[in-house]
DNA sequence: AGGCTAATGTCAGCCACTGACAGTTGACAA
DNA sequence: TTGTCAACTGTCAGTGGCTGACATTAGCCT
């Protein structure tokens, strides 16, 4: 159930080794036929039968069709944490969290090429922001991400995240503009890395002026 | 049986008013249910029985048992946006989403009387936020709020919401915010109408100062 | 009264998901 | 190598959310 196995040296024995080959081929499996066919169209049945093994085995490995769908996303949220916890102490705030979601897109690639190829994380991406069930499930990870940030924020600045409102509501406003990018981009024309990369900086350069109070001067 | 209907103003036939009680029923059957004995543990059946009605009848009037959780929501949100529409054109974006939402809080009562006492709304509210799936509904649902108050906000501002960023950055910025009170107060001790809405408009006003850069020597 | 149609009940069935039990297969010691 | 244990897997039966099809009931309207 744990994913932290790091992927430079290969595993313990061949029981691990085996059970990390099904696990990823099951996302594999699941997110190209999501991709290709839909997600509710395609049933665990079919994700199961593609990688050869039960149905009951697929909710050994996943606790549901959900589960799947989200599992690369996980390595890239834990990984986005650890980035945003290394960030020197001397940045302010809104500009550590800036500098760590730039460093996460570039180094994507090097995060989930074990298990799936970025294009195809980038095309679940986007059949996700299509499919109104996988938004719902995409929110809350995000708000359940954003709870964890504004924690290492906290943290950073030496204070309460229950007493002090600053950290929540300084990770709510990041985070609802990177949603706001990705929605952007999730329906545009290019789906590379860099255009969603860029298009979300820019929409973090708008925090300042957007909520000044008057925009028909500005 | 006795015709004497003598209430302010009905609806048109007696097939309509009929539907109508059966939608509303449903509605506080599944409510009372979900908060006295979990959402995942009521049934379907369950509702429709308490209303005595057959499960397919339940599936015509809501699409979903998510459904039925939210459709007090709905009624709510709905107001919301009629009382943003309504501010005056002079009002600057933000203070204009602030008052809305307070006056929203002001006469919840009024919008929802008709079909469920306030004091089962809050406790349906809490609810919501200690069940991970219907979270997840729950953010997806303000995610298409805000996508309406973006709309609305860039409408007053004479902007192309698809255009500037503004719009939909701010709106990210409020909405998070809001979400951030919510999840709160949810929590908390105080589960009354007042508390939430002091709650959230005390949030507001920390957007200011949250991204401000240094808070060490604010 | 009688025809039209919306609303409802019944039934069969799909799919996501789970518990229980039995069979299989790596791990590891003797 | 072999035997034992534990982990992994398959099979099966069952629950609950949800849907389509079809027959029945009940409000509406002439």
């Amino acid at each position: 159930m744990a994913t932290s196995t790091p992927h430079s040296a290969p595993a313990g024995g061949l029981r691990e080794r085996k059970k990390q080959r099904t696990h990823d081929a099951l996302i594999r499996a699941a997110l190209e036929l999501f991709t290709e066919q839909g997600y509710e169209a395609t049933t665990v049945d079919e994700i199961a039968e593609a990688v050869d093994v039960s149905q009951r085995t697929f909710f050994r490995y996943f606790a549901n069709k959900e589960d799947v769908t989200f599992a690369v996303q996980g390595m890239v949220e834990a990984r986005f944490l650890d980035e945003l916890l290394a960030r020197p102490a001397a940045e302010a705030p809104l500009t550590a969290l800036r500098h760590t979601v730039a460093a996460a897109w570039d180094d994507i690639g090097s995060v989930i090429a074990s298990v799936i190829p970025v294009e195809l994380y980038m095309r679940t991406y986007r059949m996700i922001e299509s499919t109104p069930a996988l938004v719902a499930v995409l929110l809350r990870r995000s708000a359940e991400l954003e709870e964890q940030m504004a924690r290492l924020v906290a943290r950073r600045e030496g204070l309460d995240v229950d007493a002090d409102p600053r950290p929540r509501v300084l990770v709510a406003t990041f985070s609802g503009v990177m949603r706001a990018a990705g929605k952007v981009w999730s329906v545009g024309e290019d789906c590379s890395v860099s255009a969603i990369r860029e298009l979300t900086m820019s929409y973090l350069d708008h925090i300042g002026p957007a909520i000044e109070g008057n925009w028909r001067t500005g």
